[in-house]
DNA sequence: GCCGTTTTCGGCCCGACTGTTTTCAGTCG
């Protein structure tokens, strides 16, 4: 929850208090698309690649979903941390209210009713009220709703909400697999964000076609729900050890592919898409696509349904509203590139450094997933917790890479290393050291903290140098646990285009940094991603699927990742061979 | 509050499920 703050806001921060202001107008019953509006504003500003705070009234507006006022409160919020009408509904409604909004199965008129009728201003307050039994005497409230709330808050304790990608792609995998044992016949697919690839998400849903009630109830049986929300014919929702929420639906094989559609989303794609149908006479929904005398047009299938509205199909990564609607009107999506496209790893670690394996197990292991090519990456001497290398140990290295390399047949590993970008913007090796490497990737891994010119000159500076080939995790974000540091992505993208320096998308399961936004930005500027694993250990090599679906988010092609090229073309196409 | 080769006003997606209801409101996605 966000509370008014005399620093300027980064778009993240502004996008909450828009949401706040959308939650706080609920409560107040306000006109219901006032409210979408506010919401939209806010989605459209966290995923603006350029900051709000930067921007002038007319550079907002320039935004799809952002008007006149909205514009002007952007601006008040990003400078001040808050603005007028916002501070007015404070006085009306107290901010602890918000958190009793959040609750599962508690809606604003349920917030609003308890705050006027019992004065419940808080999770506290309800809790005890609902312990005292005194929420069932409200007119409309009965006690099995009582007892929601109580699981609700206990519920919400325990879980914070949201999961990183890879796990949610892991609990539904497992979920998907339980079902079809149960329903051999039937179709179950993930939906929903996590087809997606969005970075994190709140919940699993999932489509099956082909499959009876009875699917529903092994559905609602699975060994590990903690809780029923909901379980009918069609749709039942679960609530899964670990705070998975789960949602199932059911439909008919002729509306499958309206359902994927529907459910994988996003929301703003899908309103677009259904204002696309509604400008033809005709009706979109999760059954199918329907002319005016409802008659089914398409259905069955997803391209179906793109293709009766003039479009081409996307890929979900796409699926976002941020201009894939026009891009697949006038045939100019992208070829995203795909994990086959990726010829080389160029960041991982070994036992030389704080890497699990040999340099040799690392390289047998990448030459097993299809690779031909890897670099070695150690960190250097400043990270002590690592075991960091410092000149000597550096050229030692590099021999041994060599030299093993040239054993090889048909794969090459390069000798490079993860070089500490120090607090004052300098390298944590020599140059000269820096320059008999193969690769060389920059980090920022310590001074998170620094204020936002500090850290944009730093990396600037790191850029500069004329031995750096790739700026490793930009932000030094970790999901759902540490915020991004406060460098200026854009400046940063700026640099590096002038320098030909490449951006990294690492693919962390909990780094995904560069984000989808960042690297399109980075991409429209000219600057060429490498997707990494900064693979720790032999299992993390896969971790390349997260990036890629990350690059695919940004719109990436196999031309815009430096190492989908082979292994010669890749080299060249490093910066210090342009030199 | 946003948006507009139909519109500067009048639209803006809508269906499933639950609980408290005797016909429907609230919540969710």
């Amino acid at each position: 929850m966000s509370t008014p703050l005399a620093a300027p806001l980064d778009n993240r921060a502004v996008a909450r208090v828009l949401t706040e202001i959308a939650d706080l107008l609920e409560l107040k019953g306000e006109n219901p698309f006032k409210i979408r509006a506010y919401r939209n504003g806010a989605d459209v500003v966290v995923h603006a690649a350029e900051a709000a705070l930067g921007l002038d009234e007319a550079g907002l507006r320039a935004w799809t979903g952002i008007g006149k006022d909205l514009a002007t409160r952007i601006r008040d919020i990003a400078a001040t941390g808050t603005c007028e009408i916002r501070q007015e509904l404070l006085k009306e409604f107290p901010e602890t209210l918000l958190e009793v909004l959040r609750l599962q199965g508690v809606g604003p008129k349920t917030v609003a009713l308890l705050y006027r009728e019992l004065h419940i201003k808080s999770l506290d307050d309800l809790s005890q009220a609902a312990k005292a039994g005194r929420v069932r005497g409200i007119k409309g409230m009965g006690a099995k709703k009582e007892d929601l709330i109580l699981k609700a808050i206990e519920e919400r304790q325990r879980h914070a909400g949201r999961h990183l990608l890879a796990k949610a792609t892991e609990v539904a995998d497992a979920l998907v697999a339980y079902l079809s044992s149960h329903a051999p016949a039937a179709t179950i697919v993930t939906v929903g964000s996590v087809r997606r690839g969005a970075e994190t998400s709140g919940d699993l849903d999932l489509l099956a076609t082909g499959a009876g009630a009875s699917l529903a109830n092994a559905f609602v049986t699975y060994p590990t729900v903690e809780r029923v929300l909901g379980h009918g014919p069609t749709k039942a929702s679960v609530l899964l050890r670990g705070g998975y929420q789960a949602d199932l639906r059911i439909v008919l094989p002729e509306q499958r592919g309206a359902a994927m559609q529907y459910f994988t989303g996003s929301k703003a794609h899908n309103i677009a898409l259904r204002d696309r149908a509604l400008a033809r006479g005709w009706k979109l929904n999760e059954y199918g696509l329907f002319d005016a005398h409802d008659q089914a047009i398409a259905g069955a299938n997803e391209e179906g349904i793109y293709e009766a509205l003039d479009l081409a199909w996307i890929p979900p990564e796409l699926r976002e509203n941020r201009g894939e609607l026009a891009a697949a009107e006038g045939a100019t999506l992208p070829v995203l590139v795909t994990p086959a496209d990726l010829k080389g790893d160029v960041h991982m670690h070994t036992t030389e450094s704080d890497g699990r394996e040999s340099l040799e197990s690392m390289a047998a292991a990448s030459q097993a997933r299809g690779l031909q090519y890897i670099a070695i990456t150690d960190h250097t001497q400043s990270l002590a917790m690592t075991n960091g290398l410092d000149e000597e140990r550096t050229y030692a290295a590099a021999e041994h890479i060599r030299a093993y390399s040239a054993t090889l047949t048909e794969f090459t590993v390069l000798a490079g290393i993860e070089c500490d970008i120090l607090a004052d913007g300098t390298l944590d090796l020599a140059d000269d050291c820096l320059a008999s490497l193969d690769l060389v990737v920059a980090s920022v891994h310590s001074a998170m903290q620094q204020d936002e010119a500090e850290m944009t000159m730093r990396v600037i500076k790191a850029i500069e140098h004329p031995s750096v080939d790739i700026i490793g995790h930009l932000t030094g974000r970790m999901l759902l646990r540490r915020e991004p540091s406060r460098v200026n992505v854009e400046k940063v993208i700026d640099a590096a285009a002038a320098n030909g320096v490449a951006l990294e998308i690492n693919s962390q399961p909990y780094r995904l940094d560069l984000s989808d936004s960042h690297a399109r930005l980075a991409r429209d500027r000219g600057v060429k991603i490498v997707i990494n694993s900064d693979a720790h250990e032999i299992a993390a090599l896969g971790y390349t699927r997260w990036g890629v679906l990350t690059a695919r988010r940004a719109w990436l092609s196999p031309a815009d990742v430096l190492n989908t090229l082979p292994v010669a073309q890749f080299r060249k196409a490093l910066r210090r061979d342009r030199a």
